[in-house]
DNA sequence: TTGTAAATGCAACATTGTTGCGATAATAAT
DNA sequence: ATTATTATCGCAACAATGTTGCATTTACAA
């Protein structure tokens, strides 16, 4: 069994995104940590950062990956959310509490849901 | 006014996407039409096959960009359908019958959306 | 204080996507 | 059929993104 530890990467990395108000990419992180460590431990500390459940992924339509805090889950840990990414000001923003519904034909287990619209915010339109 | 030529990379790649019944990435339709073209030629023609209209792009959970081509949209151009990912298959299919709703909060204009669902297909459940 | 293994840095590599430019070839015009 | 136009292509070079191996560092438990 492994234990996961504090280092000063992972409480930087996960401060700055739960403190974000919209969802980073792994290049909008290292530009925001100028400094704090590699490129590589990013990358490593992101999916440490995943696999613990205190933030999720979200893929947007030009394939960037983003990460964001996860806030509305703090019991039951889904993020059935839908994401929003506006073309102006390219920020992509979690919708915490729009969840879509939809009827999945028989026989389609679904484990994982990636749902991003994108056009203009309120911001932008 | 540019005019659209007819050439055998595009043709082939064209044929093969719209008789796939998964959606195919890059790497995918280069492996399958070795020798036809060069890299960039693919990405050019999808580029010029999406303008067109003729295939639609989907964005999977892991950010691995995939083309379809348009079966259910000979009228109306629209591709709001749910994107079906199996994580044993790998298989990307397009659940054209199946539109999601949600009620999204006002003042956000929305011009494409990339829903995609990944888990388990009928095939391998 | 010390031992351990989790985490890091670095180098090297793989994959994916883009751009510029001269050469080729599809199509329209003659 | 021949020619002119220019869309498309191939190639090289580059940029961005992500992965892996390994020696070193360091968090934390014993």
């Amino acid at each position: 069994m492994k234990s996961p530890r504090n280092t000063i990467a992972k409480t930087e990395i996960q401060e700055l995104i739960l403190s974000s108000k919209s969802a980073l990419s792994h290049a909008e992180i290292q530009s925001n940590l100028i400094g704090l460590c590699d490129r590589v431990t990013i990358y490593r500390v992101l999916e440490r950062l995943l696999e613990e459940g205190l933030i999720h992924k979200t893929v947007n339509v030009d394939g960037v990956v983003r990460y964001a805090g996860c806030h509305s889950c703090s019991e039951k840990h889904n993020h059935n959310h839908i994401h929003f990414s506006c073309q102006k000001c390219k920020s992509v923003t979690c919708l915490d509490e729009v969840e879509p519904s939809y009827n999945l034909p028989k026989n389609y287990k679904v484990c994982e849901m990636n749902f991003t619209l994108s056009g203009f915010c309120p911001q932008c339109l």
